[in-house]
DNA sequence: CTCCGTGTAGTCAAGTTTGACTAATCGAGG
DNA sequence: CCTCGATTAGTCAAACTTGACTACACGGAG
């Protein structure tokens, strides 16, 4: 599963009600459109469908305020804030090798409770090591490694991946039980740069260049 | 782009002439359904696909020896020999954090010769400084950073993941210099385990266990 | 002989992603 | 006043991916 769907309901759920277009801003300004698959039609197309399943509640709205077409505002439902924390817990625990999904959850993982965010990195860490073994047994042949020439590097690539996610995961770990950042249950929210943008507020991030890494 | 095309490409190449079963075999054999979305409505979406674009040639024949429906063999046109090789430089410089992409690469790369696969490697390295300037300059707010709360450490994640990508790379350049492994036009070509399955071999790694990892 | 499981080969509908396109308004410059 | 470009908001067709399904043949158990 993709990053876009995450990404979307933190969005709304930030804001507590918002349009297509907000959400949009948001990603970009979150630098999601740079390391995810947060392209407007994604974004959209992930709003009705959510929509349609129930985990938003859309509002149809007069023309705005300032061009364009109609918009349509959404909410999140029960059902939509349940499905947000089931995709936030199993982002940060899965180890599935897509770091868009992964970078996406560490936006919102202050919304657990630190206890719990732990927990499920230390999932990950174990997930990450299963992986790690799974990958050394499947491609050792018979006859020892070294039969296996370039294809060894295959291996080696998934391997040391491995090895640096894990290496990671540990130091954030090592971070959060030395306190760092405010988490659920822990006084104010999280509001600094960042944050959301507010309706109308410009993003001071959006350059307009493009970066590099990205697709041609 | 995703990996599915490259290693179709790479797979039909081997054999000369494939059909989709064998070529699904293959990618099994290799590993990479592990790893990258090689399910059989890909590879035979993929193959119809750039048969259409004249990439591959189609020959009907009849039901095969064996059960099941009749099959297509699909041969390699020079228009598709071209975007092989132009899939495989891409997949080597290109870092866009997709590693099943540069798996597939990597269990191709002797198709190239030695010295191209190097430079194409250094370019690697330098795509991935850029992307690590990039980042490090977009998460740096003007009051410094330690304004970012947790968002910082989406920073660190992708700050981290490149140096570990540049890390790698930088190890198989050394490798490839020091002489590893057999290149185009360097005598005999790559024949050990996990080349190839020949028409009815049994895949001795298919053991039909779930690996951890894979998605749910 | 018949039924069941396994292997062979591929199809299909539903869902998702992409990239280009539309359409409206506002503000500045000529 | 008119036009151009930027901003706002979203649509759409084409391509791709997913997971479940079909259909046929062989071989062994009962």
């Amino acid at each position: 599963m993709s990053a876009i769907r995450l990404l979307v309901l933190g969005a709304v759920r930030r804001h507590g009600r918002a349009h297509g277009y907000q959400v949009r801003n948001d990603l970009e300004y979150w630098g999601a459109h740079e390391w995810s698959n947060a392209k407007p039609g994604s974004i959209y197309h992930a709003l009705k469908q959510m929509e349609k399943q129930g985990l938003l509640h859309a509002h149809e709205i007069a023309p705005s305020t300032a061009g364009g077409p109609p918009r349509t505002e959404y909410e999140m439902t029960a059902k939509g804030t349940e499905e947000y924390f089931r995709l936030l817990r199993g982002s940060l625990t899965a180890y599935d090798q897509k770091p868009d999904v992964l970078a996406a959850a560490l936006g919102f993982i202050v919304d657990l409770e630190r206890a719990e965010a732990l927990e499920l990195l230390r999932d990950r860490v174990r997930a990450i090591q299963d992986w790690r073994k799974a990958v050394t047994e499947y491609y050792t042949p018979e006859g020892g490694p070294g039969q296996l020439g370039h294809i060894g590097e295959i291996m080696n690539l998934w391997v040391h991946s491995a090895d640096a996610g894990a290496e990671w995961t540990d130091g954030l770990i090592r971070r959060l039980e030395g306190g760092a950042y405010t988490f659920a249950g822990e006084g104010e929210p999280f509001s600094g740069v960042h944050a959301v943008l507010a309706e109308g507020e410009r993003n001071p991030y959006a350059t307009g260049e493009r970066h590099p890494g990205d697709e041609r």
